[in-house]
This record gives C-alpha cells, structure tokens and sequence, in this order.
DNA sequence: GATGAATGAGGTTTCATTCAT
DNA sequence: AATGAATGAAACCTCATTCAT
C-alpha cells in the first residue's frame, strides 16, 4: 500500500506516477523493470518515490489493484444487479465482452496480470493463497444457469469455471494478438458462446428423427 | 546451444547440472535466476560454466528445447502413427492425457513453459516468430475430423485450435494444483470432453422428440 | 563526458578522483587499468564511479580533455597573438620549451598522450579521424616562416611540420628521461633549433670565397 | 625465452604458432591479447601452449626478439662492413632506406613495437633499463662523420643521435599511414637527408658574397 | 608430449535503497 | 516533504593458468 504522502499529492503528479510505472512494468518483467526510470519520467526524485511507496514491490501491488479495479469497472453493474432478467449465456456473453473491451482500451495492463502468472513469488506475495475471484464468479454463474435450467446439471461446476475463466483470458490473447482472423470482437464471442453452449461434434439431424 | 564440452561431460554431472539449472528457472523468472546459483549448487566453478554454455541465455534455450523433447516424448506415437485407425475424440483424448502425465512426472518443467508464454522477448529470442506447434497440430487434428464427418464443419478452425490448446494448458493447472478436486486425470478429462463436444447447454430431450 | 553528479561534487573530491585516476593510467595502459582500485584510492563506492561517469572510457577521454587543455594553457598565448613581432624561429622555440614545461610540470599526463599516440582504437574513440592539431599548427607556422623568407621555400611543408611535431615530442623523452645530459632545457632546445636551421653538416668556411 | 619443446616442434608448426601469435598481438594491446585465440587459431591445444611457453609474457617477448632479427636483417650488411667507402650521409640514408623497408614488408609487426613504448613495466619486463640499441648505434655513426668532417663537430653526439633514431620512427609513420603525400620512399628520404644535412632556413646566396 | 576440462580471481556494471541536507 | 548523492551487494562474464589423463 502506497503511504498517505502519496495519496496527499495532487491528483495529477499521482496520475503521472502511476502512468509511467505502468509503462515500465509492462515494458519490463518485474526485476528489470527500473524504478530509476520511472522516478526519471515522472520527474519525481528518486528520494520521493521512497517517500511515496514503501519499495518497489508496494508499488507494483498498487498497480495490480489498480488494474484489478480498472476490470472490474467494465462489467456492466447494471446487468448483474438485475441479473435475474438475463439469461445465463447472455451474462457470460457480457463477462466476456467486458474482458475484450477492457483489453483493448488497456494494453499496457494486459503485460501486468502475465507478470503475476510467471512470478509465483510475486503471486503469493500478493495475492496469499486466494482464490482467483474470477473463477469464483463464473461458478456462481454456472450455478445460476443450472437453476435456470439453462446448464446441462451434470456438468462439473468448478472445472467448467475453470475453463471459462480459460477462455476468457485466451480471448483476449485471440484478438489481441491477431488482426489477421479479421473478425470483430462480436463474431468471435457468438462463435465461442456457441461451441460452449452446443460443442463441436458435428450435429446429426437425423439423430433425433 | 551448449558447447561440445558440455556434451563431453560424464552423463551424471550433466544430469546434475541440467536438473539444477530446472530447480533455479523453476523457481525465478529469467532475470532472477543466478547462474552462480547454478554452479555452486551443481559443484562446479563459475567459468566451467561458461565453458559449457556461451551464457545464461544459451543454458536456457537447452532447457526448452529439453523440455519440448521430454513434452514430445509422451505422446503416443503408434495412435499418431495409425491415427486413421482413431476418432478425433479418442486422437484428442490422447494429447490431453499425455499432457496430463508431462505434467505429473515433470512438475518442474511446467514454470520454464509459462515463463515463455508471458515473456515475449523471451520467446521471440528463442522461436523467433515460429507459430505455435500445438495449435497447428490441434488445427490439423480438426481438420481431419472434419474429413471424418465428426466435427462441425461449421466451425472456425484456428479458432477452435486455439481453444483446444488453452484448455490442454489449464488441463495441467486444474489438475496439478487441485488435488482437492478429487477426481481421477482420466475422468477430468472425459468431462472436459464431453462438454468439447456437446457443450454445457441442458440438453431437452423434449426437444428432439 | 562526466555527468552532472560529477561537476556537482565539492572540488576536492573531484581533484582527488581526477588525481588518483590519472595515477592509475599513467602507470598502466587502458585494458589494465583499473577502476577497482580508483574508486579506492579516491575514497568513494565504486557504484559512486558509476554515477559521476558513463564508463571507463568516459573517463578516460575526460582526462584526456583535461590534458590538451592543460597543454594549450602552457603556450604563450601574447606570442600567438602578436605573433607577427617575432620571428619564426622565436615562436618554433615557444612551442618547444612550453611543451617542455608542460612535460616537467605534469609529468604523470605524459603516458596517457602515449596511450593515445599508440592505440589506434583508443584515439578513433575520441577524436574521431580528425587531424593531429599540432601538427596542423606547425604546418601553419612554416608557411608564415616562408612568407616571412626565413623558411627555405623548397622544403615540403606536410612533412617538414611533421617532423618538427615529431622533435617536440621527442624533446620531452630528451628532457624527461636523461637528467643525465646535465643540460638545461633551453640549451636543449636552442641547440635543437639550431640544428633545425642549419642541418647537421659541417660548415666549410673556405666554400663561400 | 620459449621452452626447448617449442624448439623441438616441427618448424612449419613452428611457424604457424608465431604467425598466429603475431597476428593477435598486433591487433590487440598485451592485456586484450588472448592466449586462447592463439592457440585455436594456431591449432594447438591450450595446455600445448603452456608446454612452449613460460607464459603470455614468455611468447611476447620471444616476438619482441625476433622482431628486432627481423629489423637487424634488413640493414645492409655489406655497406656496414665496409662503411668507410661510404660518406655518412649514404649510410644514414641506407639505415633509413632500410627501416622502411622493414616497415612496408612487416606491417603486423609494427604494432608490436608501439606496445613496447606504451607499457613500460612490459618495456621494463623485457628490456630491463637498457640502452635503446637504434640510438646508440646512430651515435656512433655520428662520431664517424665527425671524423670523416663531414659533421659538424659542435653538435650533441647524443641529443641528435635521439633526433635521427626518431626521425627514422617517424618516417615509417610517414610512409605508412599517407599515400596522400604520393611520394615515393626515396624522394621522401632524401628530403629529410637534406634538411637534416642543411636545416630548413633559407639559403641567402647572396650573403656569402 | 599433448590434451582440453577445470579453475577462480578479477573485472565492469547495475540498481534498489538509504540518508544527510 | 523533497532531494539526489552515496552506497554496496550482487550479477554476468573473461581468461591466464593448472592439472589429470
């Protein structure tokens, strides 16, 4: 946690800090990433970065939170709170979307949440041994659908959360990384939520008959 | 790759170094990892080190070239031999397991895998802008099920490739961090295939009626 | 060039790390030279080194700055200006015998001129291919002795200026060295003067009746 | 002084040794210099090299003396011999001749002989405080056209023997670094004769009416 | 005599953090 | 609160030399 000298500075020097920082951690891995620089382009004294956080981990924590908070203020409030007018697939259909939107208005955060995948001493340090909030959320979701009756009731509910939580973070990874599949993020999430929903086995309309 | 003294080396000290070379990636990112760790706890002085490897880069290539070779080595190559003897379902059936046991047996190559995934420079250093071979194969892999009338014609190949790879990656993930969820690798694995294949929506028997 | 933190630093400070720097190249040739032992000597943590300078080179050039300018603060600069009230001769000896009190004076800069004069890939670093000055200079000062008709107008200017800076950095080894010829430093360079003049040939007296 | 093993070796290996050894001395300063490359460029095991040499410094100086054979074998023994056939001026002319010849046909060893006046404690090492032999040599020469009174009797024996042994440094310099000047070697050697026979003052015909 | 692996001292450089002003 | 010089541990890497085979 950043301490209270950092907080009372004026809102913009803050937003410069934070800026900057983001800029170095997702140019550089943890240990190299430089808080030298940062101080530099902030145009803060090195001696005040260490009068605003308690060192550079504390500072890489904050930026986490940051991000984290960031995400969350994508998913649309409104739909969860009244999500009992949606349908389950139309609620992940959001969650999903909300994760594609997010990434594409803030690339440089994407490089921090990896970070923390490849750092497990990071990890832990900052996360303790929680559980992934993420994951968490879908299960409820999934809960939800089977009580909908939406959800094959069979289904493992922790392991499918698990793989949708999957499938979020590889979308953005999907679009992301290739212009070249040349859909739009709509198209992308419709065929995704279908495969979820119906599989990829080939449909047999004889089969029913 | 290693230097020709390296490979001169009694099979038993390259083994070692080899294996605390893994201990150290496995547990720091790249620009953590010491290689004066490495040679102290392998017993042998900093320049024979050098006089093995060209540096600490080198050493690491040789260790995800090890690693894909050892990843490799679990596949069963008689299916994949005789794969038209096979269904899609049982071919990809055979890559999540054998996924599954790499993961079992060799728990400290799975963070030098990751530590690629997220470290662009990294991976670009080592494959340069190679495409990804499991999802060309898992591509492939649809490709023939579709020839086989098994999968969806309908369905967007690299898509679905990409998919199918994610979900081999967190197959490890569920499986080598949950032991609590107490299932069995094959019955994880048969879940997630089901649901690969019909997906999670309830299926109404009504329906086809 | 040094960075700010170095010009910042009290006086002395920066007279002593000059100082034991130049100790340390003037006994021992670049490669060798340490800058181990001139953070030591002068007091500071080595990593201080590294904030008043880029590098060893960077050091290494600034003393080699600091020596041409000491040397130019040697000659007469009157003379030079009024230079047409002497004769050519009368300012060949100015250069010389400054260069001589340069030499006594400053006796631990002289290796690092030698440095220079003999590793070619030391002097490309600093100066670039730019032209030696002094002899550029001496170049300037024959012609001036032959509009004055005191310099035959038959010799070679290129070469003969070489040659005299040739003699100018020999005269300090002349001086420097054999204390031995027990000869003071303007009859030194009066007689090479002379020599200059006149050549080394026997003068026949009964030639000219 | 080599090893009697390195003595033993066949010559053409021999050869090759000190072909090699010449070509990474007279690119590198000593210190930069790497009894490695010598010994693969040469094709010799590195503990080979340490059965013919004492060490670096063994083979350096060993390069050293054959340099100078080297030098000593271009002066015309003939003209030495019976030198009193000769005017002094013929014989300077003939050591200088030969330093260039010495010079364009051994290029690579020219280095060798900077480095020596670059690093006294190597100077020292491997001259101890002897008599730099060029000068004395030229001294004597001198005392001879003193006696043939065709030199000035009034000049420094020694100070102008040190003035011609530089010359003659120089010369090579002359020669070697500008075709710019685009004069032959022999129009240059006998400029620098006559101005060192005559000085570069300007002949006044008339004065000696 | 030949080999080449092993050694380890030593070098340069980086950077998070402290501390005096 | 702000500064920025000072610190020094620690990292990577080089290479002359030794030594066992």
């Amino acid at each position: 946690m950043p301490k209270d000298t950092f907080f009372n500075l004026p809102p913009a020097k803050r937003a410069k800090i934070i800026d900057v920082a983001i800029d170095e951690f997702s140019k550089y891995p943890f240990h190299k990433a430089r808080i030298t620089v940062i101080a530099e382009k902030a145009g803060i004294a090195k001696g005040s970065f260490y009068q605003y956080f308690e060192d550079k981990k504390d500072l890489f924590k904050y930026l986490v939170e940051l991000m984290i908070e960031k995400k969350m203020s994508y998913i649309n409030r409104k739909m969860l709170a009244n999500h009992e007018q949606y349908d389950f697939f139309q609620l992940l259909r959001e969650v999903y979307l909300s994760g594609i939107r997010f990434a594409k208005e803030n690339p440089r955060l994407l490089p921090i949440g990896k970070m923390l995948a490849n750092d497990k001493e990071l990890y832990r340090d900052i996360f303790g041994n929680a559980e992934d909030k993420s994951t968490d959320f879908l299960g409820q979701l999934l809960e939800y659908g089977k009580r909908q009756e939406v959800i094959d009731p069979d289904i493992n509910t922790p392991l499918v959360a698990r793989m949708l939580t999957n499938i979020s973070t590889s979308l953005v990874d999907f679009d992301y990384q290739d212009s070249k599949m040349n859909l739009d993020d709509q198209t992308i999430v419709d065929q995704i939520l279908y495969l979820v929903a119906n599989g990829i086995k080939k449909k047999n309309f004889a089969e029913g008959a």
